[in-house]
RNA sequence: GCAUCGGUCGUCCAGCGGCCAGGAUUCCGGCUUUGUAACCCGGCGACGAGGGUUCGAGUCCCUCCCGAUGCUCCA
């Protein structure tokens, strides 16, 4: 007697022994088709596993089943670190867990991996496959398990059996023929599950994300059920690359970066401008609407307001060297000043220097604090598209993403702690606006908490209990996945952030609406309350969209450069069918731009075939073309960047079509491509 | 910063020890006067920098510079 309890609760039972694939068949025989494996009692197995007599759990494993891709990857890895450890001689294994799109192992081993020896692991990886050893599951207590590490000689397991794993009783390693791995599983039951993968790249990592310690290489690797699902997943990265900001960037004459400018510095090329500048205008508009004072502050401040503030010295690997006044320079030059030695003066404030601003909040503590606050003037909120300059690491910086120069759409709020939640809530409402006009939805808001066991964080308790009920609640408000991580926050004040996925799937944090409970004190910031006496504000620090830079850049990719019309730099451009057509096109190229609109025109003696495809080329929303034909009715023939030719319309009626697509800020849907 | 990969006309790519370093595209000039994705002809134009090996280096070695990817997703 056989009694089977499945995931949704029912109870099957069988008088005789049966298989799981028994049990499939009789629930249905599409589930007995779409079977990959089962868990029994939480347990791996094959489909012709004999279920025991007695009472077990079964879980019928299929493609859609939330937990089979990465378990399939997972067990995908400890092929691939078995096919290493067959090909080379002391391999060190680290980890090797199921991510997003694939999977990786970090390894080290000696001489390193290269790209060339993919080949080789990928032969191995297949005959093992072809082996079809299953995955056994053995369980020891401590002691045995530290043995075990040690006898394999895996000095990364040992470690982290006895550290990262202190706490646990017994652990469980898999075994599949003589390959023997630390690992939590589960895994599948058999590799012929794995029915297609490919080695991806080779990048180096550190063991436990941690410079100071190993250098590791991870090998990254995905894997599908189906060759057919690897294959289109690799279309697919290529169509994605075909976004990449930074290719668009460049054939669309967007924004440059110049060696001899500097890595990270972004020179706006006229088109990128303008991007910028509407995008610009749009925020700035929405900002006038809520009550924001625009201000601008200079680029650079004496050190001692990044003292006060408390970003130097502590994040002074993270800044341009200081500035230095001329006076200075030549008295320490005659003294022979070492760098070390200017550095300290630097520090003890024995030397003045400037600071190339990393971030705008004390410019703006100063504005707030140039004249006495009262209760009534609150809550005040700066806003400033302000530059900033951050000395980022070489190896990160990248495109536009990634730069060490960017302009934040910026405010700071100063606020009373019984307004906070209430501003709180109407920044985010910007946010919601901002990327509702863009058409994405695109992105998850992490909402960052503190840490209940630790002491660190400056302010009353009790107000940041309000101030993260306040955080959370307006980030629900934005309708999109909420991730809250405890200890997150910052020692200041609770946070939301806003991150999106790029083009190849990498993640980037945009903007940022932070409460600070810090800086008001460090600068001694008060407003004089109803009762007649002084109170400290709250600040909130806020970038919906993190910096321009990035912000456009993620843009560029989300619109695969075809950006809405509104935004467009070159709205439309005039093809002219011969040079016939040149006066009365040039006429209407005049009408066009009298109406507002960015208009250009190809008035080259070419082909008209080879002016379309030009015109394609930089995606350009709409191509008007003109003849005789239209010179002589008045009319303008469209050809639309989706939908092709759209045959011969008035001038004025494609004026005023234009002119309504601008306003309506309308997203016209990629899909709509013919 | 560290690991892997890479750096050739403005751009994309070929060349991997040996004749004037190719092609495509852009650009310039000519030809053409064109009706919905590429007419034709000609021209300009490059081996990241510096050392070394060699009879001979874009190609191999070393150093430097620059770029891409990764260094978050825990046995």
């Amino acid at each position: 007697m056989t009694s089977v309890r499945l995931p949704d609760g029912s109870v099957k039972e069988f008088d005789k022994q049966v298989t799981v694939k028994d049990v499939a068949k009789s629930i249905g025989s599409r589930l007995a088709k779409a079977a990959l494996w089962a868990e029994v009692n939480d347990q791996p197995v094959k489909l012709d596993y004999e279920i025991p007599a007695g009472e077990v759990d079964l879980k019928i494993v299929t493609k859609t089943s939330e937990q089979a891709l990465p378990t399939l990857r997972h067990s995908c890895a400890h092929v691939m670190a078995r096919a290493v450890m067959r090909i080379r001689d002391n391999v060190q294994l680290a980890f090797g867990p199921a991510i997003d799109n694939g999977f990786y192992y970090d390894i080290m081993c000696d001489p390193p991996l290269s790209e060339e020896d993919f080949p080789a692991i990928e032969a191995e990886m297949q005959n093992i496959i072809e082996l079809d050893e299953p995955f056994e599951r053995i369980v020891r207590d401590r002691e045995s398990a530290v043995k075990i590490c040690q006898d394999m000689k895996q000095e990364f397991k040992v470690e982290h059996v006895t550290q990262g794993l202190a706490e646990d009783e017994t652990l469980s390693f898999y075994q599949q023929g003589e390959f023997l791995d630390l690992c939590r599983g589960p895994h599948v039951p058999t590799p012929k599950s794995i029915g297609a993968f490919k080695i991806m790249s080779i990048a180096g990592a550190y063991w436990k994300g941690d410079q100071s310690r190993e250098q590791l290489q991870r090998l990254y690797a995905t894997a599908f059920f189906k060759q057919k699902e690897l294959d289109e997943h690799l279309t697919a990265l290529e169509e994605a690359k075909k976004r990449d900001h930074r290719v668009l960037g460049r054939k669309l004459g967007l924004f440059h970066i110049d060696e001899m400018v500097g890595q990270g510095l972004i020179l706006w090329t006229p088109k990128g401008a303008f991007v910028r500048q509407q995008l610009q205008d749009f925020i700035s508009s929405h900002l006038r609407r809520q009550g924001y004072d625009q201000v601008f502050t200079p680029h650079i401040g004496k050190l001692d307001l990044y003292k006060t503030s408390g970003h130097f010295p502590y994040y002074q690997e993270s800044q341009y060297p200081a500035l230095l006044d001329r006076e200075h320079m030549a008295k320490l030059a005659s003294e022979g000043c070492t760098c070390g030695e200017l550095s300290n003066k630097m520090e003890s404030g024995e030397i003045e220097g400037y600071l190339l601003k990393p971030m705008n909040c004390p410019h703006h503590v100063k504005i707030y604090d140039s004249q006495q606050r009262s209760y009534r003037d609150l809550p005040i909120r700066l806003a400033e598209f302000g530059t900033v300059y951050r000395y980022e690491q070489s190896g990160e910086i990248g495109g536009l993403t990634r730069v060490r120069g960017f302009t934040q759409d910026d405010a700071h709020l100063f606020v009373t702690q019984e307004q906070l939640a209430d501003e709180v809530a109407g920044c985010l409402d910007l946010v919601k606006i901002v990327f509702e006009t863009m058409g994405m939805s695109d992105y998850s808001v992490r909402v960052g908490l503190r840490d209940p066991d630790s002491t660190k964080y400056v302010g009353d308790p009790k107000n940041w209990d309000l101030a993260e009920a306040a955080c959370r609640q307006a980030a629900n408000s934005l309708g999109r996945p909420i991730k809250e991580e405890p200890g997150e926050a910052a020692f200041y004040g609770p946070k939301i952030d806003f991150v999106v996925k790029d083009c190849i799937g990498r993640h980037w944090q945009l903007g940022t609406v932070q409460v600070d409970y810090n800086l008001p004190i460090r600068f001694d910031l008060n407003y004089t309350g109803a009762d007649n006496q002084q109170h400290r504000p709250v600040m909130i620090h806020r970038a919906p969209f993190g910096s321009m830079e990035r912000f456009i850049g993620v843009l560029i990719e989300h619109f695969a450069g075809t950006f809405p019309l509104w935004l467009a730099p070159e709205q439309a451009r005039i093809l002219t069918v011969s040079n016939k057509a040149e006066p009365y096109a040039r006429e209407v190229q005049e009408q066009m731009i009298s109406a507002g609109l960015r208009i250009t025109g190809d008035y080259r003696s070419e082909k008209l075939g080879s002016k379309i495809r030009d015109g394609r080329h930089e995606l350009l929303p709409y191509l008007f073309i003109i003849g005789p034909r239209d010179a002589e009715q008045g009319t303008v023939s469209i050809r639309d960047r989706y939908k092709g030719d759209l045959g011969a319309i008035p001038v004025a009626k494609a004026i005023s079509m234009m002119t309504d697509e601008v306003a309506s800020k309308v997203v016209r849907e990629y899909e709509e491509q013919a």
